[in-house]
This record gives C-alpha cells, structure tokens and sequence, in this order.
RNA sequence: GGAACCGUAGUUAAGUUGGUUAUAACGCCGGCCUGUCACGCCGGAGGCCGCGGGUUCGAGUCCCGUCGGUUCCGCCA
C-alpha cells in the first residue's frame, strides 16, 4: 500500500461491509444527475462505478458544487458509505452510496466530442483514443494484456528463460517484410532497420551461450495492415539450447496455459498435432480453425471420368475436387450461396458448385454436373445427409484450398457453429522448407531461412527437389489464429550456406547480409530453436475480439496513421538536412 | 497495387422518382424539479450534407475524381 495516497478507497470496491465509513473517493463523472433538492452523481474509476447522494444532509457548498457537474468531470468526494433505500442490483456497488460532505472539482471538461458509451465511429474513437480509454470494456483488455504477460514472464522465470533486451536500431536484412529505416546521422547515407524480429540477435544470445532466452518486445514491419496486424506488435520472443522440437513446444504450451490460466481461469487442454500436409489436407488451411466439423475431403478421383466439360476443365493441368458439408445447409438462401460464391472467387477458384441434399436428391448448381452415382460417393465421402448442403470446388490445389479453407471457416463463425467462449488450439508441423515463388522466380522460405531442414532431407539441396525438403518448424494455432510460430535453427554454418544458395543468395551476398549470424555459428553454436508468440492476437483471443485494435492502447489506423498523435507527419527541413535525406515528394 | 462498404449538427442516425426553410434522439446552453440510476418537464443554440468537379432550371440525393475510416485479395521470411 501506498502511504501518501489522498483516496481511501476505489469507486468500484464498496460494499456493505464499509457501511458507516468516512471514504474520500476520486474519479470521473459517469454520470450526473440533479434532482433539484437531490443530486446523483456516478463517479467512475478503473475498478468500476458507486453513486454519490448530494442532499439535504450535505453542506450547502457541496450541493451547489454538485449542480455544476457535467459528465467526465474529474471529481473528489469525501462522505460517508450508507446502504440505499432503493438498492441497484444491475451494478455491484448498487446496494450502498456515499453521502457527500465534500464535492470537489479537480478538473473539468470540454463538451466530449463522442458519447462515451455510444457505439461513435471508430475514426472518432481513435482520435480521441484517451476518452474512448476510459470505456470499462477496453480498460479490462489492457488489464488482460497486462496479466498475460505478468503470466509469460512469471512461467518463464521459473524455468530459467533470461529476458534480455535487443536493439531497436538494427541493420536492414531485405529478406522477408518491408522494413522502417531511420536514417544514421553521423553515417551519411547509411540507415538502420528496426527489427521485423529479433531473430538474428536470438540466435547469438544462443551461440554466447545464454542457454534459455526470452523477451516481450515491439516488432515492426512496413506491410499493409488487417484487423489483425498492426505495423508494430508485440512478440514474446524464446529461444533455447539443446532442445528437441517437443522441448520448444512444451514451454510454448506452457506459456499459452499460464496465459490462458492467470486471464481465463481455463486450461488449454491437450493440443493435438496435425502435420502441415495434413491440415491443408483436411482443411484447406495452415491455419485451421478446430471448434467445428465440416472437414474438407478430395474427391478428385470420384470425378476424375465425369462427361461434364465443366468437370473435365476445371481438372485440367493437375486440377483437384474437394468437398465438404454443411449441416443442415439445406436452408440457406441463394442470396446466402451467391455471397459464398464470390467469397471463394477472391481466392482464385472459378466458382462453387453446390447442391441441397433432399427427400428427392440433390437440387442446386451441382444437380446436373454428377451422376447419380458420383452423387453418391461424394455424399458418403463427405458424411452429407438429408437435410445438409454439398459444397464443391473444382481448381488448382493453391486456388482451391484456400478458397474451401477459408469458406469453412467464414460458414462456421457466420452460422454461430463455435460455442462461445470455446478455444480449440493445434500445433501444425513438419513445414516444406521452401515455396516456389511465381513471381520471381525463386524458391522462398515457408518459415525464415534460419529454419534447420530435416537432417534426411539435406541431400535433396542443389537437386531442383527443394520442394520436398521438409524442416522442424511448429504453428501454435488457436480458433484459426496462429498465435505462435518456431522452429529448430541452423547451427551449423555449412547447411545455413546451402539454405541460401537454394534461396538464390551467393556467399558474398550472405556474408554482407548475415555475416555476423555465420560468423557466430562457425563458433561453437550450439544446436538451438525456438518459437515467438503474436503477443496481440493471443489476447486478442483472451479477450474475446477480432479487433487488434482493441488490445493496443494506441493503435495505427489501416493506413498506419495514429490519428490521435497524428503520425507520421512532415518534419523540419533541418532536420532532414542533419539526417542528409531529401524528400523527392 | 486491387475490390467492397461507409462518410449528413459535437455524437448516432433519418432524409421518398432530384423540388420550399435538411429532420430526430442524445449531448451542449438557460430555466424548473427531494430518490434518481437511460431521471423528468419547459425553452434555446448548433450544418461547407468529407472535399473538388460535372449533369440539371434545381443536387444531401445522379455521374466522375479525390481524401479519410473499415473489411478482404495481393503483401505480411
């Protein structure tokens, strides 16, 4: 307790049990109401609201101060607790109020430009963000936020993780996302990157021999945003020696359970393992979301000799069939279907066929592509009855599964399919170590290219089979997030130079880039891995929102601007001068 | 880089096939009111209809562009 603290008590923590106590409070006007011969206010602070009676047994000075208040005054009240003649069930202090000897005015307000209890525009919202602060709902999110990593660093601590702090201003390693630079003064024309992550450092906490590594720290990366990335978030960053892969998963679902435990009072439960081929597999996604059914299933071969030109062409070049069920489907409008429809299209497939099955058969877009046979085996391949909706697409795998993938995902939040409240985590694994890259033709890192490929697979480098490299990398995934994502490293700086030649990067230009990490690992790196939680969506989960501006207490709008602080903003030309930039707009 | 939705008093919304002075609620200001908790009652102020252009006798409404917010695709090792 704090000796010198003037308040005797927070608004939110009185009962009947400090009835007959002389109580100094201090908050903000939720609310006020004036009577006339009698005046209520709501005062208001973080642990919640009490009423305060200004009447007849108040000094007159008292009462005439409370006619003065308006909502979001910032207030000190000295008086005395007494029980309500009419109690307030609805909120917890409702069954006392303090009788006010004392109304002061510590600070007013302008008129508020939003109503703090409305539902204002969020543009509004984060302008003003420190009004909208004051909501109770985002205040227990930044408490939540709060405990989950007071959890984190509590779990790790008592396995021995080390927080260690590493540097913001960091040297730009172009693989990966778009970096922020900030410009060196005092090296004309050079710049620093802030940290996309602090891998690299990580690594050499490992090689200098830190054995267990942890730290909660701002990550930034300059990519156009979504309601679940911000430009710069938050990460708990592990790394440790001598670990198998179960070791890093084991302390990555401890940390979630001491989350989960300190925020929800929940466990997590056990986390099943699906392998990466095998959740694209049966859903689509590398990420899937396991609080319903309605897996995907290929029907590729039951199709294969279908008559249909539709079929024949969508199977053409190596095309795949896929299908899978929604119960009780059959009701959904074609309003509802069409809006599925061009759902699946921005992911690439042509379309979706569907049918309802009925008493009669099949009716919808796929009645007349199927036989009564192929009819058949897909509804048993799929567990589809009567009642429920077929849904099929046609395509190549990389349109198809993401387009069903995310489509399962979207009918089971749309049709309320999870319970409330329910959160179903899994680990995915054994990642292909490198993607083929259209565009530039390359191959590109699944993971990062410091990522260790399966010790069987390392012939495969140089043989054009890149692709069938397979690395020891793990996604924790919950409710379709992934919330956490490692991998065993490269500790052997032979392998990391194969890694990079297969990722088009020659010896001199890996040496320029990542000199210091191969240079580290020629000097007795021990085997090491690791993993690094989006601290952000993890409560965003403990908190119930989709929202990762929810969980952020100053957030970025999507065109990474901070309405409230107005970032980023013109500077001086001077200070572009000491800086030696000059803007070309 | 692309697509969709949104933008009207401080706030949230309404505004008909384009047609007098752009409505309402909350908030704000003034007055009244002794048990409210969405307090109530009376009165008042408050508008660059995001911005710019076009069509039209006439635009909040139609068209084009632009800015901003949100969501999604691309992107995010």
């Amino acid at each position: 307790m704090l000796k010198t603290v003037r308040r005797t008590n927070m608004c939110g923590s009185l009962r009947e049990t400090h009835i007959g106590q002389q109580v100094i409070l201090q908050g903000w006007a939720h609310k006020a109401r004036d009577l006339g011969g009698v005046a209520f206010i709501d005062l208001r602070d973080r642990q919640g609201v009490v009423q305060i009676t200004v009447d007849e047994r108040s000094p007159q000075a008292a009462k005439d101060m409370a006619a003065t208040v308006r909502q979001e005054f910032v207030l000190e009240i000295e008086g005395e607790v007494v029980a309500r003649t009419k109690p307030n069930s609805r909120i917890p202090t409702g069954a006392v109020e303090v009788v006010a000897t004392s109304v002061k005015i510590l600070a007013g307000t302008q008129p508020l430009p939003f109503a703090l209890g409305g539902d204002a525009q969020e543009e509004t919202r984060l302008t003003w963000r420190f009004l909208d602060l004051r909501r109770p709902e985002l205040q227990s999110k930044l408490i939540a936020r709060h405990r989950a990593a007071q959890a984190t660093r509590s779990y790790l601590d008592s396995l021995e993780f080390v927080e260690v702090e590493t540097p913001i201003l960091n040297r730009s390693t172009p693989e990966g996302a778009r970096d922020y630079l900030v410009p060196s003064r005092v090296h004309p024309g050079q710049w620093y990157a802030l940290p996309q992550s602090p891998q690299l450092f990580k690594q050499i906490l490992m090689v200098a021999g830190m054995d267990r590594y942890f730290q909660i720290t701002k990550c930034f990366r300059d990519e156009d945003l979504r309601s679940d990335r911000q430009p710069e978030f938050t990460q708990i960053d592990i790394e440790m020696s001598f670990p198998t892969s179960d070791t890093v998963m084991e302390v990555a679902e401890g940390v979630a359970q001491a989350m989960w435990q300190k925020v929800r009072g929940e466990d997590i439960g056990e986390v099943p393992r699906l392998t990466y081929t095998e959740a694209i597999s049966r859903f689509g996604v590398d990420n899937p979301d396991l609080r319903f059914g309605m897996e995907l299933s290929e029907i590729t071969d039951v199709v294969a000799d279908s008559e249909s030109t539709v079929i024949q062409g969508a199977l053409q070049d190596g095309g795949i069939a896929k299908a899978f069920a929604v119960p009780s489907g059959a009701t959904q409008s074609r309003k509802v279907l069409d809006k599925w429809t061009e759902f699946v299209r921005r992911y690439g497939m042509g379309g979706l066929m569907w049918a309802k099955v009925g008493a009669e058969g099949w009716s919808g877009s796929a009645k007349k592509l199927f036989t009564d046979e192929e009819k058949a085996t897909i509804q048993e391949t799929i567990g589809a009855k009567e009642g429920d909706l077929v849904l099929i697409g046609m395509g190549q795998a990389g349109h198809v599964n993401p387009g069903l993938g995310r489509l399962r995902r979207h009918i089971g939040l749309q049709l309320d399919m999870a319970v409330p409240g329910q959160f179903a985590f899994c680990w995915i694994t054994e990642f292909p170590a490198f993607e083929w890259d259209e565009d530039s033709k390359r191959w590109t890192s699944t993971h990062h290219p410091f990522t260790a490929p399966r010790a069987s697979d390392i012939a495969l480098f140089g043989t054009g089979r890149e692709n069938e490299i397979m690395t020891d990398a793990y996604d924790l995934v919950c409710n379709g997030y992934e919330i956490a994502g490692g991998s065993i490293r490269i500790h052997d700086s032979e392998v990391q130079s194969k890694v990079f030649t297969a990722l088009g990067i020659d010896e001199e230009e890996a040496e320029t880039r990542f000199g210091f990490l191969l240079n580290a690992l020629r000097h007795g790196a021990p085997p090491h891995g690791g993993i690094a939680f989006g601290f952000d969506r993890s409560v965003m989960l403990l908190t119930d929102t989709d929202n990762i501006r929810d969980v952020i207490a100053f957030p970025k709008t999507t065109k990474a601007q901070d309405l409230m602080a107005q970032a980023p903003s013109v500077v001086d030309p001077e200070q572009l001068a000491e800086l030696h930039v000059k803007n070309t707009k």
